[in-house]
RNA sequence: GCUCCCAUCGUCUAGCGGUCUAGGACGUCGCCCUCUCACGGCGAAAACAGGGGUUCGAGUCCCCUUGGGAGCGCCA
C-alpha cells in the first residue's frame, strides 16, 4: 500500500497500476468485480450503471464480474424483483461470470467467520434489547451526540450474561485512530474510528448482517474490486474493520457518484428513478442506454458516441469523476435517435420486433402487421421512418399511417390542409397517378410536380394535402417514400377518399 | 446534530499551474437545405459558486464560507 497519497494524484496512479499489468505479467492477478444488487424491486437505473461500470471495468481488464442476489431481508426480496434484475440485465447487454451466488444460502458460512472473530476476541456478544437501544439513540439524540452504540457489553464479563435471551453479535471496532479507504474513484478518505460505533454481525436470531454477509462473500468469490455507489462509503470503512479483524486482504475499493433527477434532488420515482424495462418500454435501444450512461459519469476526453467496443478499451475508474450526475433525458433521447438512424434497416427491424410486445400499442401494431401482411410495407418505409424517430416508441408512431385502415381519421391540422382547391387537384392527380405504368416513387414524384407546375403552384400545395390524405397528418416521411410504402392500390383509394367529386 | 464526499455553460462534461480572450455534446435561439417533420450544414447566447491564500503565474494547489449530496439500524 502506498503511504501518503495527495489527494489528487494517487486515483490516476491506481487506475494506471490496475490498467496495463494483467496482459504482461505475473503483478496481474485476474481482476474480479461483481454486481449485487437487493432484490427488493426491479433493476433501478442508477444499480444499471453501476453494473455497467463493473462490467466495463472487469472487461476492459480481461477479467470477470460476478453476480451476488443480496437477498438476506427475507421480507422484503422476491422473486419478481430477482428475475426482474436478470432480465434487466440481459436487455442492457451485460452478461456476469458463472452463476449468480445468492447471499441467504451462505449463511452458515458467514456465521463460521463470526465464530473465528469471537474466538479471536475480534467480537463479543451484546445483550442489550430493542429498547435499551432506542433509549440510546434517543438520548444521544438530545445530547446532540451521533446516535450510536455506547459498547455497554464490549468488556461485560461472561458471568454478566442473561440466560433468557440470546445475543446479538458484534464486532469489536478499534476505538482509537482511524480507518482508512483508499478508494480508487473518491481518492483518499479518512474516518475517524470513535465515529465508527461496534456493528452487529450476526442478529439475536443468528442471521448474518449484510455488512458482514458482503465482506465476507466479496472474499469468498475473491473479488479483488468492488464498485458500487457512493452510498457505500461509510459501509467501505465499517467493512474494512471487519476485514481487518477476520484477517483478510481489503478489496480494491471504487465508490461512484449517484445519479440524481432533472431537478438535482435524490432520484426517486417521480422523477426518473426508473427500472431499466422502463427505458425498453420508452422504446431506447439498449446500446444507446448503454452509451448515455457510460457518459454520465465517465468520460475519455471529449468523447460522446462510442461504441461498446470503444468504451471497454477506454474504461477506467480512474475517469469516473466524483460528483452526482443529473439524468437529462433529452439528451439520452437523442442519443438514441443517432443509434436509431446508425443501426442498419435489417437490424432495426430485429430490434424493433424484439421490442414490440413492450411497447404501449406494441402487441396491437404487431397484430395488425401480422394480420394485414404488411410487414414488408412497414420495411419499405422504415428508412424514411427511423430517420424522424428518437425512439421505437416514435418509430411506430410515425409507422400508424401503415396500420390504419380507410376511412382514415384525420388530425385537425391534416384538415385544415384539405381545402376545397386542394381536393379538387387531388382528383386530378387521382387520375395521373393511376396512369402510372410503374408505381415508384420517381415516376409519382414527376407526376406530381407535373401537375403542380400546371396547376401555377408550389410543391408543396399539391404535396401538402397529398400528405393529408395518405396519412391523415400533416408530416410524415417523404411523401413519395409513402406512395410506394402503401402500395398502388391504397393510395389511390386514401387520395379518391378525400378527391373533390369530379 | 455528527462524519464523509462534491462544486466549469440550463444539463452531461474537457481541463490534471502558463497553450483558457475556457473546448465538446445535449438543450435553446437564428439562418440555410426543403413536399411536411426530421436529418444535415452554418452561426449565436450560455459556465470556472463566493472569499482568502500559495505561486512570477490558478478553472487547475491549500483554507474558509455558501450551496448540494451521502451515511450515521439486530435494512440492504
Amino acid at each position: 500500500m502506498s503511504p501518503c497519497y495527495t489527494h489528487a494524484a494517487p486515483r490516476r496512479d491506481a487506475g494506471r497500476a490496475a490498467r496495463n499489468p494483467m496482459r504482461s505479467d505475473a503483478l496481474a492477478e485476474t481482476v474480479v468485480t461483481r454486481f449485487a444488487p437487493s432484490p427488493t424491486g426491479f433493476l433501478h437505473i442508477g444499480g444499471a450503471r453501476t453494473a455497467l461500470f463493473n462490467w466495463l471495468f472487469a472487461r476492459s481488464l480481461g477479467g470477470k464480474m460476478l453476480l451476488r442476489i443480496e437477498d438476506t431481508d427475507r421480507a422484503r426480496s422476491t422473486e419478481p424483483a430477482i428475475a426482474a434484475i436478470l432480465d434487466g440485465l440481459k436487455w442492457l447487454g451485460l452478461d456476469w461470470d458463472g452463476d449468480a451466488v445468492f447471499q441467504f444460502a451462505r449463511a452458515a458460512r458467514h456465521r463460521q467467520a463470526v465464530d473465528e472473530m469471537l474466538a479471536s476476541g475480534r467480537a463479543y456478544p451484546c445483550y442489550a434489547t430493542p429498547q435499551e437501544l432506542e433509549e440510546m439513540r434517543s438520548t444521544a439524540q438530545a445530547e446532540g451526540r451521533p446516535p450510536r452504540y455506547d459498547g455497554r457489553w464490549r468488556d461485560r464479563p461472561e458471568a454478566d450474561r442473561p440466560t433468557d435471551r440470546q445475543p446479538a453479535i458484534r464486532l469489536r471496532a478499534p476505538n482509537e485512530g482511524e480507518t482508512v479507504v483508499d478508494d480508487l474513484v473518491q481518492g483518499r478518505v479518512v474516518i475517524p474510528n470513535k465515529d465508527l460505533d461496534d456493528l452487529v454481525l450476526l442478529r439475536s436470531d443468528g442471521t448474518p448482517t449484510y455488512m458482514l454477509a458482503v465482506v465476507v462473500d466479496d472474499h469468498d468469490m475473491g473479488v479483488t474490486h468492488v464498485i458500487r455507489g457512493v452510498d457505500h462509503l461509510t459501509n467501505a470503512a465499517r467493512q474494512t474493520q471487519i476485514y481487518e479483524a477476520l484477517g483478510w486482504a481489503v478489496p480494491k475499493m471504487g465508490h461512484i457518484p449517484l445519479i440524481h433527477g432533472p431537478d438535482g434532488a435524490k432520484l426517486s420515482k417521480r422523477h426518473g428513478a426508473l427500472g431499466v424495462e422502463a427505458y425498453r418500454e420508452m422504446g431506447y435501444l439498449p446500446a444507446a442506454l448503454r452509451n448515455y450512461l457510460a457518459r454520465l459519469g465517465w468520460s475519455h476526453g471529449d468523447d460522446e458516441i462510442f461504441s461498446t467496443e470503444q468504451a471497454i478499451e477506454w474504461f477506467d475508474v480512474a475517469d469516473v469523476g466524483r460528483s452526482a450526475a443529473r439524468f437529462d433525458e433529452a439528451k439520452l433521447q437523442n442519443l438514441n435517435g443517432h443509434y436509431m438512424r446508425a443501426t442498419p434497416d435489417a437490424e432495426l427491424m430485429t430490434a424493433l420486433r424484439a421490442a414490440l410486445p413492450h411497447l404501449p400499442g406494441g402487441p396491437q401494431a404487431q397484430a395488425r402487421l401480422d394480420a394485414a401482411g404488411l410487414w414488408p410495407a412497414f420495411e419499405s418505409a422504415l428508412p424514411g421512418l427511423k430517420e424522424r424517430a428518437k425512439t421505437l416508441v416514435e418509430l411506430l408512431d410515425g409507422a400508424r399511417f401503415l396500420l390504419d385502415e380507410r376511412p382514415l381519421s384525420l388530425e385537425p391540422a391534416a384538415e385544415q390542409l384539405l381545402t376545397p382547391d386542394a381536393r379538387a387537384l387531388l382528383a386530378k392527380l387521382h387520375g395521373r397517378l393511376a396512369a402510372l405504368p410503374d408505381w415508384t416513387a420517381d415516376g409519382a414524384e414527376q407526376e406530381v410536380r407535373a401537375l403542380a407546375e400546371e396547376a401555377g403552384v408550389k410543391l408543396g400545395a399539391l404535396a401538402q394535402p397529398l400528405r393529408a390524405a395518405l396519412t391523415g397528418r400533416k408530416t410524415s416521411p417523404g411523401i413519395f417514400d409513402v406512395l410506394v410504402a402503401l402500395g398502388r392500390e391504397e393510395s389511390l383509394a386514401r387520395i379518391e377518399d378525400q378527391a373533390a367529386a369530379a
